[in-house]
DNA sequence: CTCTAATCGAGACGGTACGTCGCGTCTTACG
DNA sequence: CGTAAGACGCGACGTACCGTCTCGATTAGAG
């Protein structure tokens, strides 16, 4: 969890990274994330991206195919993170959602402009695919009896819930962490957790 | 609704409708719709629009100012409708939220390739908007107490656990309509109107 | 031979031109023959032709698929020309080679500037299979009896002489018509026609 | 041609040639050739080149500055050679511009492989090119009395017309030698030997 | 036969131009 | 004389090569 997956598939030869393309992909990347604070998404250009990041033009295709596959690679780690921020809390066997929500909210409020970035401006699609994804492969390991809810709909509903939460709850900018965790605990996941009446 | 214009102008007087502009404004959203159901919403072009409409590609313009906008005008009646079917059940000052919930399922049910178009392919983030947006002045009249979620979250959060949802339950194919009336009512419905434990 | 030809097919509909179709294909011809004056042909690009034209970039590609097509229509035109008036020397029956190279040669005189560009700076292999090809289609018409070397060779032997030594005899600067046209008899139609020994 | 050396790097000793740079370059010419054969020059990259020669990219930097640069290299040693065959024609004091001509087309027939790839496929202004240096060299050593030609413009007339007649001889598979000869000697030689009329 | 420096392969990089596409505006020719 | 058809300016896209460069890993040839 804690170590950086290399992004693009290497699986064949264990070669180390040239550090070149080290440097240039986490030029892309930073400059994507200092521009996605203060822009919308969609009106960042690649140009504008590989100017940012001093970086050829062309440069940006060598490492990614898209846009979104940038936004991909950022949004993933964070969430991987997130995610596992939250399961950590869950170590002695003995769920407690409520602490789970205050490790996420916690987490968030830490990194405000980058979450902020990530949820509004138009990357919220993306991030709502990224956590439903990394939720499913998380769930594997994880495995919890099955509920009330079927996984597909729990994951979807989760990542969907979670983001606008999470969002509403950055834009209001004052709120503690702790109203933030109880409304998520109560919005995202008691309804998924809580058993039928 | 009744006021459209050629938008470029707006200075005319209200004119009765030509009836020229009746039919290609028709054609226009019979056109948007049927392409939304087979293709991604953002790989639909304007010219696709207007070719499968028959209408002059310029002629777009004097009916919409943008793609978006014609997707708005087609989701907000069925949205008003949606909601409003909702709301009637709930004349007789008795909250039946059940009873709400199958409502919607139902119309939805009896609408399949609408909103499966409108809530799959990539138009969901418009139509989520749209949701709040109409929410939100259906809100002003149909005044309950205060909750224990601030007004604008539950806005946000019913308009995208919604979405996700009926989304979702549209993809299923074979459930039941009371099975997807359950889910809508204990996801999005229970989480806002639930009193604090 | 003096009507000018529209350049791009438009066989089945004899519609008239638009206007501004018109306005935009002339000006980047115009815009590429004082680009080809100055600048060694592959050097200059479309955007180069497209700025000089104040034209968009795309609208070049909406006249002419490629900078060799546009320049093939700029060129064809004259050469045309250049043909047709070295034809018409030839009323009377009789043929009078040199009559014919001074007409050229005149033409060429009264034209530096463009036939400088066209023949050097790169352009010349064009206008060589240009007069390649507009030498055949002349040359069905004003069929003469076969002579000692096939067709398809003298044609491209008159081509690449010819080119060679107008574009010679531009380069000079101060060299009469009649020495030009002296030295275009002698090197490339007098090889042709003159009887074998 | 013996004072090959490394390009970049002119001022070091002359030394003798590293077996490897001699190797690298024979697969560089070899692979152009080859290439050359068939597919117009300017659609074949750089790239093309250095995988044909099972080279490194950088490495075609390492010996030729330029793709026009080798095939130069290429062509210059053989024009030098197609010419010097002709002159050796002439050695008696006589002058027998048929014994020349029947020189080289029988020196082309001999290489025809290499020669189709020379004359044809986009290198043959290149050639052209180079067939007008070396004669000029090969002029100042054979200096014959002056012509009705200016020199600068026989000479130019010469390749010009030689590379076409070579060429399309060449293209027609099946002429004999002697015919080419003949061909050569009237289009290309005999204009410019020719005395006055 | 070693050792050292030249040469190499591999390929990332900053650039520049390409040709395509879609947008939203504006002109035109036609009915 | 109004409307459809569509040309246009704009600008982003993703691709292709160019020529330069950085890296280790050979490998030739001098000692």
């Amino acid at each position: 969890m804690e170590t950086a997956v290399v992004p693009t598939r290497e699986d064949a030869p264990p070669r180390r990274e040239d550090a070149r393309i080290v440097r240039s992909r986490e030029a892309l990347r930073a400059a994507l994330l200092d521009l996605v604070e203060r822009h919308p998404l969609d009106t960042i250009t690649i140009r504008d991206i590989t100017d940012a990041a001093n970086v050829g033009y062309a440069t940006f295709y060598r490492h990614f195919p898209t846009k979104a596959a940038l936004l991909d690679d950022l949004a993933a780690a964070q969430i991987r993170r997130l995610i596992g921020l939250s399961m950590d809390t869950q170590q002695s066997g003995t769920i407690d959602s409520r602490a789970s929500c205050r490790a996420i909210v916690s987490y968030v409020d830490q990194h405000r402009a980058l979450w902020r970035a990530l949820l509004t401006g138009g990357a919220a699609a993306t991030i709502r695919e990224e956590i439903i994804q990394i939720s499913r492969e998380v769930a594997l390991e994880y495995r919890r009896p099955g509920s009330a809810i079927p996984d597909d709909l729990a994951f979807r509903f989760v990542a969907s819930a979670m983001v606008e939460t999470l969002a509403w709850w950055l834009e209001q900018g004052n709120l503690s962490v702790e109203r933030g965790a109880e409304l998520l605990d109560r919005l995202v996941i008691s309804p998924v957790v809580r058993p039928v009446p």
